[in-house]
DNA sequence: TCAATATGGGAAAAGGTTTTCTCAGGAAGA
DNA sequence: TCTTCCTGAGAAAACCTTTTCCCATATTGA
């Protein structure tokens, strides 16, 4: 038994006889034989494998991506390398190159934010890279969430709910993200609902209500709120002042970290932002890129998700 | 100029005019040259390359970890497969299928606790395998860190701080890592010291402090919690009943779980569970095996570390 | 000047798989 | 019965390195 008739009775290939085909087969499985990848991937030029890349420590992002990532391309028996390259350059060469000596069919690189760039030069790369939450060269394929559209559903769903005076409390202006969705929010809300940028945390969620209600103005009876902890911030801060959530305030999230969200008092209605969808969009891009297909350059925005908790009032479940 | 004459100039091998050997070189980088990783391992029965099998979702733990083994293993050039399988036996075979395929020179397997094994066996296998915060089975090589250690360090401190009435309030017993942290803190605190399960969330930790005020007896002024979460619900919960932390009550976590500790009111004094060096010493000895060397098998905990933030008072520096 | 030795470079095999090409033998048609 | 065609199986090349072995040339000593 030839070698070569072996190999075509695995792989349906060739001509032969088909008791043969079954005969080797069976043989195969019982001896349990393993193709090595790495002969197949040498002849095929295909290693099976591609890079992520990403700088995000606490993995708050990473992970969920990485789990559409996988949960996409294991189908189609690819592994995936995880590089955690901080903001380090230096890191993020020694990675790139291992993952190019590895014969990586294509990389995929995130990170926390789109208007930024990992600390490494991806562009001119012997394989495909496609950027998920971080900032690509011009005419490179890009994913990220729509902020304005989790945004434009956050705020919808507080008048939705009758809630008129409206106040967003959200992170630096520095941030792309962070503007667009003050934008958003202003648009439903009207153009002079207030909007209060400070920090991605808890602690600015507390001051923005204790500055608030230092002012004595009109009190809002539904806060938008950046992120999940900015809401927590919040919600916390509320509930010290006796405001009532939601008997008083709506107050919504943006993220849905579930570890966060689920965990406030009360638990948080929030925006999803859909990190494992994005993630198997990557995946499966990149496999596209990577086995030839071509794929429209540019930005693309995938929707969000409104999940509805305790923290708003209402209960109408959406999907 | 012959293959062979490059390869041996390249790897510093053979005899060669030492000219030659600078003048591969120099063109060898001018024209980027990279040896095919996939060729050296057809050749060495090495792919540089190990396995990463978590069922770890949040990434709470498989992140620091993940960074850990990564950092230790890039200088050996070594790049890490990340496999998420939930708790699915199906999907846990399928990777490490896949991971067999590549010829991964090792796989390290973490969860999130070293009293249940994954949902995958991992006995057997042409590969050495290194268990993280998991089950393995009998004989095999296993790192966790030291539980009773971590628990004795953060009671020794609350007693250090001149606290008295201590409480332990953790996770459910069912946790093997929750009954030694009890031992080890009544070994400390004295043998009537009150310990309460419950579950590792931080509704527990509410409810666990609105149990001991009804309970109207002495009121705790040192509270050991099983987790972070677990203590950020215990330090909200006393704030809302006009208890100090740490002026009144002083408080420790236990994991250091950043954003959740640092983010708490007060910032947590916790135990650092140092999951990054445990990756890295996981790494290295799946590295060590995968060369031959021998490891000897069991059991290993490595130690915690106390981190003093603002939730006990006191505040000498530890490192 | 010749022989022996040292030195530098090349040829070839090996690693495991796939694919193309070739060949032998059998079956069917004339 | 002979020829033609088809079928089934094997041989060989290719993928890219590394390593061992060998050969040619140069150098040195007699």
């Amino acid at each position: 038994m030839s070698v070569s008739t072996v190999s075509k009775a695995l792989n349906d290939n060739g001509r032969m006889a088909a008791d043969t085909r079954e005969r080797i087969k069976t043989l195969a499985a019982q001896i349990g034989f393993r193709p090595n990848a790495l002969a197949k991937g040498l002849l095929s030029n295909r290693s099976f494998t591609v890079g992520l890349l990403t700088n995000d420590t606490y993995g708050r992002f990473t992970l969920p991506v990485m789990a559409g990532i996988s949960e996409a391309l294991v189908d189609h028996g690819v592994s995936v390398f995880l590089c955690a390259i901080e903001d380090d350059p230096a890191l993020g060469k020694i990675h790139v190159d291992a993952m190019l000596d590895k014969q990586v069919d294509g990389i995929i690189a995130t990170g926390k934010r789109v208007d930024r760039s990992l600390p490494v030069d991806l562009a001119g790369l012997p394989v495909p890279v496609v950027y998920a939450f971080t900032k690509g060269e011009p005419g490179s394929v890009t994913l990220t969430s729509d902020d304005r559209h989790g945004a434009t559903l956050a705020t919808e769903w507080l008048k939705e709910l009758g809630r008129q005076r409206l106040v967003h409390i959200t992170g630096p202006r520095e941030f792309v993200s962070a503007v667009e969705r003050a934008e958003a929010f202003r648009t439903v809300a009207g153009n002079g609902a207030p909007v209060l940028h400070g920090v991605w945390s808890e602690a600015w969620g507390h001051e923005a209500i204790d500055r608030i209600w230092k002012e004595g103005g009109e009190r809002p009876d539904g806060i938008f709120c950046g992120n999940d902890q900015i809401a927590r911030g919040v919600a916390d801060a509320l509930r010290e002042r006796g405001a009532r959530v939601p008997g008083d305030v709506s107050v919504i999230g943006f993220d849905n970290w579930e570890i966060m969200a689920a965990q406030t008092r009360p638990p948080l209605t929030t925006i999803d932002t859909n990190l494992k969808e994005l993630g198997r969009e990557a995946g499966l891009m990149v496999l596209a890129l990577a086995e030839g297909r071509a794929i429209e350059p540019g930005l693309r925005r995938l929707p969000c998700k409104l999940v509805i908790r305790d923290s708003c009032g209402g209960g109408r479940q959406q999907n």
